[in-house]
DNA sequence: ATGAAAGCGCTAACAA
DNA sequence: TTGTTAGCGCTTTCAT
């Protein structure tokens, strides 16, 4: 029964609408009918039909269904850096509306990529999925996802827009969040608060710093140049820009900082481990604050002030907006959603040394 | 030239073969062969075809072509909890060679239960994926697993084997790394070794405990009730044990152990932070290995002395054995992969105090 | 080297 | 209430 095929390698066939219908002793519409719903069965032919998908261990082919409607059902999400702990809760937030509404998520990993980026949304297109969330890898060159658009696959933007391409986007309130927690260390008596900041050409890195900005600017506290330090999101500039900072001379005349305010988890962590190498204590050498990224909070001191996502919530709500937009229930203009970042308090911004901070010690 | 549709939502078209063929000029067996390279085109055909391609933005829709032949090129990874950051690396090492091998990797999560994992494997095999990844969340009911297999879905199991389920699998060695890193506790000094197990239903779970033993029994050391404590790779579980390790009585007299092995990294999360609260100093006053699991080795004290996993290798050698099976390269019987992990001595697991440990101090 | 046409498994309009 | 049949967009024989 099962066809050998060249290689050898033996797969049993599946069985087809025909198959259940021949044995149901019906027609294929019948058969239909009884899967979808779609329109009134006798009982008794109903419980036939039931019995053969059993007995032949029947699973209606969704590609040939699909095929045939010109819908999948099926959503992607496309991701950077699947190994940064921002992004599971995304999906996982993502994937509960999604399911709850009929809908198969999936996703994909780009690397950071642009290439790879281009590449899968190529194949998700190929493979005619209803839609995709992005977080785009993209800077500027955004040709692949406009043919996207252009050919009515629905696109929600996640955590960071697409220059120039006119979408939904979910994202964080940035400004707002970075705002917030400088102007809670400035509370805390700090004055020289560095940045550490994201790439200056992603819109998510740009707008931190603007609330860092801000913040100073309310309290009339100038932006010093040398103490805005630009890093890549990643563990490496972390460590490099905070062992920089430590190095300064430390105290009041040399300017150094007595605080860092970070953009993201994963730079944090490399910071932390500059503290760790030159011996620096949080806070009573230098006070920490964080966006937050980090998977767990460390059990270890310092707990970190952080700014929290609700990664769950914009995971889900890109989904909902993904889903109103293929189903035709929202046809007016892309909207942006912005969502409110919370400041978590903790140890780490504790208020600096009176008479400047200690010099650095070496455990 | 976009049909509204009743809603209201405009959806442009995407392009078919026949249209690209009728602005070609050409008929759609000719459009067909230049996209797959399937025969011998002439240049100037070739051409005119490539430019309506380009023209049309045309994209091939995979769906028809998978209903065709039969196969999807599609396959898809199963995971019982994306947030545990042991499974990141293993995906990223299935994609990359899903990819090469010119498969599509979609990713999904069954967030450890049961229902929602049978939930998915059906979807997958009405998807009609080629194949399937899995790291089960599954104990005893498998018969979803059994008719995906009897329907012709490849399946390779990753991490943990599902019982009765003859398939391919991935699996790390866990006994040997269990063994290795308590052999080398005992080495260090340490008699009294506590291990904290995963669930004993589960494989990784049983088999990591073996390793403890078998270590235990080569040095002569008798495996004592008390000190052998059923986790289940959960963080609570980690706290919970870690602290009532802890709170017994310090010194030889008591029994309390000079060292805690952990299985799963999760858990060792849960352990620290009951050490913090506790204000209990590692190695000082207890030593502590663990199965890694953890994003990102910690920045602060205590390093941990950890058996490593290569996860990215596990997913890439998974999808390997994955795609030569449904490519019928291989067609013998299933085969099981252990794969060595490394141990990673650090200073969490230096020499026990002589005299017995210090009690407990509140820092 | 190219084209015509059958058919993959399903849904939905039309008939009965 | 049920059945018949025309495609959905592609690949692939079979002709030419």
């Amino acid at each position: 029964m099962a066809p050998a095929e060249e290689n050898g390698f033996v797969a049993e066939r599946m069985a087809t609408i025909v198959e259940v219908a021949k044995r149901a002793g019906v027609s294929i519409a019948t058969v239909s009918n009884v899967i979808r719903g779609t329109r009134r069965v006798s009982p008794k032919l109903t419980e036939q039909v039931r019995a053969a998908i059993r007995e032949l261990n029947y699973s209606p082919n969704e590609i040939a269904r699909s095929l045939k409607v010109r819908q999948t059902r099926m959503l992607a999400m496309v991701l950077p850096d699947i190994t940064n702990p921002f992004f599971p809760e995304i999906i996982r937030g993502a994937e509960d509306t999604a399911f709850e509404r009929g809908y198969f998520l999936m996703t994909a990993n780009t690397d950071e990529q642009i290439g790879r980026e281009r590449r899968i949304v190529a194949a998700l297109r190929s493979y005619r999925v209803d839609g995709v969330l992005l977080a785009s890898a993209s800077g500027t060159d955004t040709t692949h996802l406009k043919s996207t658009l252009d050919s009515g696959v629905a696109l929600v933007c996640l955590d960071r827009t697409v220059p120039g391409v006119k979408t939904d986007a979910v994202l964080l309130d940035n400004v707002r969040g970075a705002r917030e927690c400088v102007r809670h260390m400035i509370q805390k008596g700090h004055r020289r608060i560095a940045i550490i900041t994201g790439p200056l050409d992603v819109q998510t890195g740009r707008e931190r710093l603007r609330g860092y900005e801000e913040a100073l600017r309310e309290a009339d506290i100038p932006a010093v140049q040398g103490r805005i330090l630009e890093g890549d999101f990643r563990h490496d500039s972390g460590y490099r820009l905070g062992k920089q900072i430590i190095e300064r001379p430390a105290g009041a005349a040399s300017g150094r900082p007595t605080a860092i305010f970070v953009c993201n988890g994963v730079m944090t962590l490399g910071v932390l481990k500059a503290f760790e190498e030159l011996g620096v204590r949080c806070p009573q050498d230098i006070a920490l604050a964080t966006f937050d990224d980090l998977a767990v909070d460390s059990p270890f001191h310092p707990h970190l002030t952080t700014v929290v996502q609700p990664s769950y919530e914009m995971g889900a709500r890109a989904a909902g907006i993904l889903i109103d937009r293929i189903e035709g229930r929202i046809s007016k203009e892309p909207t942006t959603v912005r969502v409110a970042p919370t400041l978590i308090v903790r140890e780490s911004t504790d208020a600096p040394q009176k008479g400047g901070p200690r010099s650095k010690s070496r455990s």
